[in-house]
DNA sequence: CATTGCCGATTACGGACGTAAACTGTTTAC
DNA sequence: GTAAACAGTTTACGTCCGTAATCGGCAATG
């Protein structure tokens, strides 16, 4: 599921609080974004007929549910700003984003916990070369 | 600079091989992305056009040099991307990623050395709220 | 010198996207 | 019951993007 800009916002919100009516969405999405309902309808509109919602309906409105794992949708994004831009090639992307973003005491020893995990597992495959 | 998929594609290149004559990208990019040559000199033109690309006149022909750093776009691209798919916030995009890419025990170590160093300076500012 | 061929410029076109108005049907309040 | 409010659907429109054909100028070649 490819989503633009515009439908990660409206995803990540209906992700957080699911399932979602139509209102809800408008209410804080057009305050946020300074979004025109119409715009926010339209775009819920599209997500649905591409499969990214579903609705349910609820006596006479609709609640809205995603559709798509967000995991599955971040994967696919991560994908494609990793190919895009480093060509596909992942570690110097992680390198630039690691050097480049500001990070917690707490998301540092997270990441760093994570790493010491991935290392240990490899630690038997022996896999040296670059190519 | 904003770019879009495909002119990461022509850039990329061209920032790998500068200067570069139109024909070269041509011949390289209609290979590999089986773009046809009309497409690329449509690419290479926007560029110029976008302040992307400078062209130096040589003799009859045109030499395309990059006018935006690398690094600039990669760090655009890269906040766009957090921002669109994780919010803006950036830890979890990188644990994310750390944790679904394939990493060499190369990267790995690298990788760990940088949190080290990023661990200790941080290590004065105690900054742990949340918020 | 006229033709061919290369190269950059102009034009084209359908689809996606951001943005939003207008339409329609239903419910609720006066 | 009629009008206002609300929710979902349709239509709209300018821009960007991918993709490409065509045009126009200059240079080499016969």
């Amino acid at each position: 599921m490819q989503l633009s800009d515009a439908e990660w916002i409206v995803m990540n919100l209906i992700w957080d609080s699911q399932p979602t009516e139509a209102s809800d969405v408008i209410a804080a999405l057009g305050a946020e974004n300074s979004w025109s309902d119409a715009t926010v309808k339209t775009m819920l509109h599209r997500l649905v007929k591409k499969g990214a919602l579903t609705t349910e309906q609820i006596g006479k409105k609709y609640r809205y549910t995603t559709a798509v794992r967000r995991t599955a949708c971040v994967r696919k994004a991560s994908r494609s700003f990793v190919d895009r831009v480093f060509g596909g090639d992942a570690a110097p992307a992680l390198l630039h984003l690691v050097k480049t973003t500001k990070l917690s005491q707490d998301d540092l020893a997270q990441l760093r916990e994570l790493l010491e995990t991935k290392s240990n597992l490899k630690d038997t495959q022996k896999k040296g070369s670059k190519e």
